[in-house]
Parts: C-alpha cells; structure tokens; sequence
DNA sequence: GTTCCTCTGTTCAATAGTGAACACACCGCA
DNA sequence: TGCGGTGTGTTCACTATTGAACAGAGGAAC
C-alpha cells in the first residue's frame, strides 16, 4: 500500500488485538502510535461537553487513524474505538514522520487520504442535519455490512443511538421498520442484513457518496490532474 | 503568515473582490488557485442530491481556500462561497504545488491548518446531531460576528435556513427568541448583535471548542510534540 | 434447569421541527 | 409618492424525535 519505504517501516510493525468497543485513544490523548486496521474497523468520535460522542468517521483496511500525527499534531482530536473487531497492526509515529518528511509519496498517500476522510466529515455534517434516523441508520449499517464479510453485526440499540446521535427509542422505531420491510433481522445485539440492495434503496445518498470516494482514493487516476471534473447536486 | 518562501509568490498574488453569496467554486469543480481571504469570509458547502446545500466549514483570514488541491487533489468536494464580503487574494495552484512539494515549513502550515479544519468539520457533525437550531444559530452567530468588526450581518432567515439546513421557521422562531431575550436585533436581512457574552451563554459549548482551535493553529507551541495533552469530555 | 443480567418493546407526555401557503410590512427604486 | 419585490410572521396539520420509566424476554453462565 505504501513506496518502497515499506520496507523500512515493515520490521516495526506490531500487531496488536483490541476486543469490541476498546478506546484506542481519548480525544485530547496523545499519540504514539499510527494504526494500520487490516481486519478490524476503527471509529472517530466526537465528544461532547454532556459526555456523549458521536462517530464522525469510520477507519478500515484502506486507512488509518493517527496520520495527522504523523504529519504535524501529536494529540487526537476525537476519541477512538474498535468498533468491528479484527487484526490491526501499529507502527511508532516517528517513523511515519520520518517517511512523511523524505518521501514524495508517501505525502501524496497520507495527504489524499486525508482529504477523502475530510469528505466522509463533511458527508456526515449533511447527513446529520438532513437525513432521518432510518436513513441514517441504513447508512451507517451499510458501511459495517461492507467491512464485517457477512457477519452479523453485534450492535446493541444502545450502541446505534450514541454514534448516530440520536434517541434509542428512535433506533428501535427505525429498527423494527426495517425488520417489518425485511431488510434486516435482528436480537439482543445481533444484526443480520438480509436484503443488501433494499438497504442501499432506503438509505440515504451519503452512503454511496462517500463509498465513491473510498474507491477513488483506492484507485488513483494516472493523469496529472488528480481526480475529475464530474459535478454533484442540482446547481439552483 | 508563511515562510520566506513568500517572496516567491507574492509577485503571483491576485487581489479578487467577489460579492456576497458568489460562488469561488462549484461542488466537483476544478481548482485552478487556491483563495486566501483577508478580510471576507469563505464557506464550504456540501451539496446534497436534493439541490439544498449544508455549511460544514468556513474560513477567514486565518486560512484558505484549496490548499488540498495544492497538497494533492484539485477537485474540490464543497461548494464554496462568499458569505462575508472584503479582500481576498488568490493563487496559482502551481506555484503552492511547488512550494509544498519544496518546503518542510510550508508542508506544516498546510497540514496542520487542514487537521484544525476537519477539526471544525467534525464538531459540525455532532452538533448537527446534538443541538437545537436556536443553539446552532447562535453558533454561527458568533463565527459571523468575529469577522465582521461590529458590522450588521447581511443575512435573511431564509440563508441561514441554507446554511444550517433547518426549516426557515425553524430560524424565525429561533430569531424571535433571541430578540426577545435582547441577544441580537434584525430587520429584512440585517442582524445586529447586541449582547455578545449572552450569545455565547446561549450557543452550544460547539463555537467555544472551534475557537480554540483555531486559536491554538494560530499560536503553535514551540516543543517538540505539538498540542497539548488535555482532554475534553467525560470519561465514561 | 434456573438465575440473572442485558437488551428490547412499549407506555406516556411532551417538544422540536417540517412544509406549504398566504398575508403583510418594509425598503429601495423609479 | 407610489410601486413592486423581497423578507418576515403566522396559520395549520403533521411527523419525527425526545426522555424517562418499567415490563418482559433472551440468552449466557452456573
């Protein structure tokens, strides 16, 4: 995935496990590593002053959390959690910083993948002030539904409400829709997708706006000119 | 604001004057230069299919417009436009290619003003799911009124319903409320800010978290590690 | 099999926000 | 001064969401 400089970086990778709903890191923590999900699914949280947290952004096997770290700030602005369990591996930040600081491409890498975070963000400030709790729902159980490789999804109700935002009693209403419209089953924190396609119908647009960047930064075009020229949204 | 590596480009700078409302770049267009503002305000948008378009970030004169597409994208995801009238400079992106590509300093400014942003963007994602319009309003009350030196606001309901992707009721009847409690005072597209310190009582804890950011982008620490190690929010 | 803890379903009452429509007032411009 | 366009206030009916509390069911552990 990344230069050649891999090499350098491959002898001091560590893997390292963390069950369901760790904190990989407290907002305000200071990092001293990068982690390199490989299995696992990593979430950014933003917490809030009442102590709730809501995810602003997920981290699977195309990226990373604490790149920023490696580029200039030590200190993570959000709180990190496990929130799919797998293998992940890290690497001390003062590598990265070192190949950051040397190697063209790995800017490049580090830098775009930053930018295609940032619009998952920006996706989401959209998402949260427009979309109902379903459809936000829909969406959030796509994105897990595409890194758990069939699994059932061991998300309580609970859990769904903190990192949508929004009441259980909200979840459970959008939950027992979906089950009613056969899209999903679920118990006491299971959640099994049934039908794939009925749920990217009732979700909102986000999902497959963002899932379009994800495959863009997976594949980068080859022309000078990074990305293209296609225009989103009626313009009034 | 940026390093010796000024000279280099000051000759390139263009003085652009653009009026309210005009939009700098379309959602999925190409950037041919990045926008500096020196006394206007810059907002980033993301556009939904639905045509309605959500403020996710702004920018003064401590930032710019497009320094992703001088880090390594030129498309721009957001629509950005001109939401507080004055001076702006812009520039070739070429000449910022360079000079990112070319100069470790610059490479700092550049990263670490963009972690600040999608710091701002990631706390507009839980306050979209958290607070209240009346409370988001006066948020971005706050945000309007720092940069506009004591000027009246040229805002109708109708925009700020835009901007916070609320029901233009929704912003009446916040409005309403607000003057009545002598915070603000409006006519036909023109608020005035009355009692600043009870708008900052009133806002969420959001304008509070984002200044400080921006404060601290704007005084770098001089240690090694960058940040500091405070943490926000309750630990559970 | 029984126990106990956790998760879901549901009750209630209440508020916040929506969407569209229309009346009316303000303000700039002719 | 009068006109017309634009911005605000308000109507109505409605939906989404909240918050707290408790009942009850599921399932893991003993």
């Amino acid at each position: 995935m990344e230069a050649a400089s891999r090499k350098r970086i491959d002898a001091y990778l560590e893997p390292i496990r963390l069950e369901l709903g760790a904190v990989v890191c407290e907002a305000g923590g200071l990092l001293k590593h990068a982690y390199f999900p490989q299995g696992n699914v990593l979430s950014l949280l933003t917490v809030l002053e009442s102590g709730s947290a809501i995810e602003t952004a997920n981290i699977g096997r195309e990226g990373a959390f604490g790149l920023f770290a490696a580029m200039y700030s030590r200190v993570s602005f959000n709180r990190c959690l496990v929130q799919l369990e797998g293998a992940m591996v890290r690497c001390p930040i003062e590598l990265l910083q070192a190949e950051f600081k040397n190697s063209e491409q790995v800017r490049d890498l580090f830098v775009s993948y930053s930018e295609t975070q940032l619009s998952q963000v920006q996706q989401t400030v959209a998402c949260n002030a427009m979309h109902t709790t379903e459809e936000r729902m829909c969406r959030w159980l796509l994105m897990m539904h595409d890194r758990a490789e069939g699994e059932a999804l061991q998300y309580t109700h609970e859990f769904l409400s903190h990192m949508l935002g929004a009441n259980r009693k909200s979840v459970t209403l959008a939950a027992q829709s979906m089950q009613a419209a056969g899209l999903i089953s679920y118990r006491r924190g299971r959640i099994q997708v049934l039908d794939r396609p009925g749920l990217e119908k009732a979700a909102c647009e986000c999902y497959a706006v963002v899932k379009e960047r994800f495959d863009a930064f997976l594949t980068p075009p080859s022309t000078a000119v990074q990305g293209n020229t296609k225009r989103r949204g009626k313009v009034r």
